[in-house]
DNA sequence: GACGATCAGTGGATCGATCAAATCATAGGG
DNA sequence: CCCTATGATTTGATCGATCCACTGATCGTC
């Protein structure tokens, strides 16, 4: 246990660490970076020394001496009425904690809205982050490649869409996977007109997930003539969009490329009396906090978020130890997570605990 | 513009910027930290070479010398599955863009979860942070005891509950308040019999928001035997305490302490036949994801979250450059989004814009 | 015209760590 | 016994900013 002390007594320093010891400044360092440089004694004479202090090393100093401040910069985009970010949330507070591993701490800085290369420079001249952590790749390549001229090391989730040779580490989770997994699902439950609800055709991500969907229903020779439709990402559109595919009486299955369209074809179902689950089975995607509490609960596709910002964690850390990184890209697989949308007796949804959503409510 | 400026290059520093306008070191910081001491035509001659330079301070320099890191320390807690810490979002980006207009920025850590304290000393030690801002002021006060003793600067989102004598500065949203709103609001479209579904009686934020309702009820004169009632905060336990009150006909609304909670209330209401804002109605608190786009929309408590996390910010600068802060605490007004849980004429639910969601699946 | 007061700007020391190179100790080989 | 090789530790310089004490210049005043 070391110390309390209060703030305004002075820290111990390395140099009060040295003269406890009856050590040089350097040895201590050393301790601390190359221990086995040390004899055995001398270390643990200098360990007992850091213990009984309290001590714990300046970040400013080892800062401005090694240039690395051993932060993580990442940018927290401008958060949208009626976005999720629940997801975001799992993904940074993995990112946190897996970067925390090696003494590595997560800055979050904005940028102007309309700028998406705003901040990233200013914090690379006041060296006050050694990498970045790039969330949003499908919205251009504007940032990558501003990073990469100014030689800034950073790895990206989401694989460079529109750069076919970029040089940096990635990681992505297969979106045409999962709208295959949640296609097959529906199969396997007996559908077989399974409609596809998903986003403009601008969208990258969107048209991935739509070919996952496409090669099942192909695979299976399933005709989808009539079935693929794209439509803005809201409740409303796709509840409007669900009722015209409904009309094709049909039509049984819906695999969409978002939970909030898959609520919104729920929405469609119960406004027409039928059941979702048993008569008509819906498929959303990114198991958000809206597929656990919706009516009956709503059968997702759920990104290895957790996973992925692990391995990005690792890529950031071979990017700055200059280990060359072999495979660049790596492929995560989703999974489906199962309720009542597809299957009527599937567990009951939304068994939150408590503690939970007691955060929940303080933000 | 500044011009690029490769990181294997060596970055412009003071010197290099005191050299080209032909002054001293000591001239350039101070037309960048009290540029009020030079005359006119350095400051311009000063600048000038700055912007030529595209010159950036070190962070690391100037917060071994000034002892300031500029960073403000947030424990991002983990995040529990189904929590919808979608609130946490906006707060946290609100902070980091008010945070940033002074040149701040948000520094995010993790600590054990079974010990609120990790992480703290740590920070402190390495003169990592400058401040702290505490968001769980209700699971105890084992942080901010542990701040005081050290004398580190902190603000906390949330009133000292068990801590009368609390010297901190706070920002916190009136509970209580947020369920008078939606009690008047609920006897306002008609109903009478408004029952109270909330959390176990050891949470702190659910008992100040129940006194909200009580005091509202007891205002009207309305009786709230047996309409009072306690359970955890999941959808299913809420579903099925609904059940028990509904067998009371004449309950015909329901003030309840979280959107989980509510929609645990319309799921009830669906498998009785009973329509929502018609038959029955129904709020929540939170405002979160699930309110927005659950069936048919749901009437909900909002907290406002931006304006905490700016007077958040501004109680943390009055607290680092040691001005008083009068009063030591803030209490918010919530606000009540009207959807058609209560109201059936009420917009749709969920017209979530484009780019939003696209995020969201993103994470 | 000498004086102190104010303003503008300078030079050296300093924050606390690490780097690079020097020093001291010990051992092994000829 | 000297000399080199190796290991363990120390010393001085350095990172890039700010703090502090100081110098020159300008100005008003008696």
């Amino acid at each position: 246990m070391s110390p309390i002390r209060r703030l305004t007594d002075q820290y111990p320093t390395l140099a009060t660490v040295a003269e406890r010891a009856g050590v040089s400044r350097q040895t201590v360092s050393n301790a601390l970076n190359n221990p086995e440089l040390l004899r055995e004694d001398t270390l643990q004479r200098v360990q007992a020394a850091i213990d009984e202090l309290g001590y714990t090393p300046n970040r400013a100093a080892r800062q401005l001496r090694t240039r690395s401040s051993h932060m993580i910069g990442l940018r927290f985009e401008p958060a949208q009425e009626g976005t999720s970010n629940a997801l975001m949330d799992r993904f940074v507070h993995t990112l946190v904690e897996t970067t925390a591993e090696t003494g590595h701490h997560i800055l979050l800085f904005s940028g102007a809205a309309d700028d998406p290369l705003d901040g990233y420079d200013e914090l690379l001249r006041a060296t006050a982050v050694d990498a970045f952590v790039i969330t949003d790749t499908y919205t251009g390549t504007a940032e990558t490649e501003l990073l990469r001229r100014v030689g800034a090391p950073f790895v990206t989730f989401g694989r460079p869409w529109d750069d076919p040779d970029a040089a940096h580490p990635w990681v992505d989770v297969d979106g045409a996977r999962g709208a295959c997994l949640a296609t097959e699902h529906l199969v396997s439950v007996g559908h077989r007109r399974i409609a596809w609800l998903g986003w403009e055709e601008t969208s990258r991500i969107g048209e991935d997930r739509r070919s996952g969907w496409e090669q099942s229903m192909a695979d299976h020779g399933f005709d989808t003539r009539g079935l693929g439709v794209r439509t803005t990402d809201n409740v409303d559109a796709a509840r409007m969009e669900a009722h015209k595919l409904l009309e094709d009486r049909t039509v049984t299955g819906f695999c969409c490329a978002s939970d909030t369209l898959a609520i919104g074809v729920l929405h469609a179902l119960h406004e027409r009396g039928l059941r979702p689950g048993i008569d008509v089975g819906v498929v959303g995607f990114d198991d958000s906090l809206g597929a656990h509490v919706t009516w009956p609960g709503l059968t997702s596709v759920r990104q290895p978020l957790e996973q992925v910002a692990r391995e990005l964690v690792e890529l950031v850390h071979s990017v700055l130890s200059h280990r060359p990184v072999e495979p660049l890209g790596r492929m995560l697989e989703p999974t489906l997570v199962v309720r009542r949308s597809t299957v009527p007796d599937a567990p009951r949804p939304g068994t939150i605990p408590r503690a939970a959503s007691s955060a929940a409510t303080r933000g």
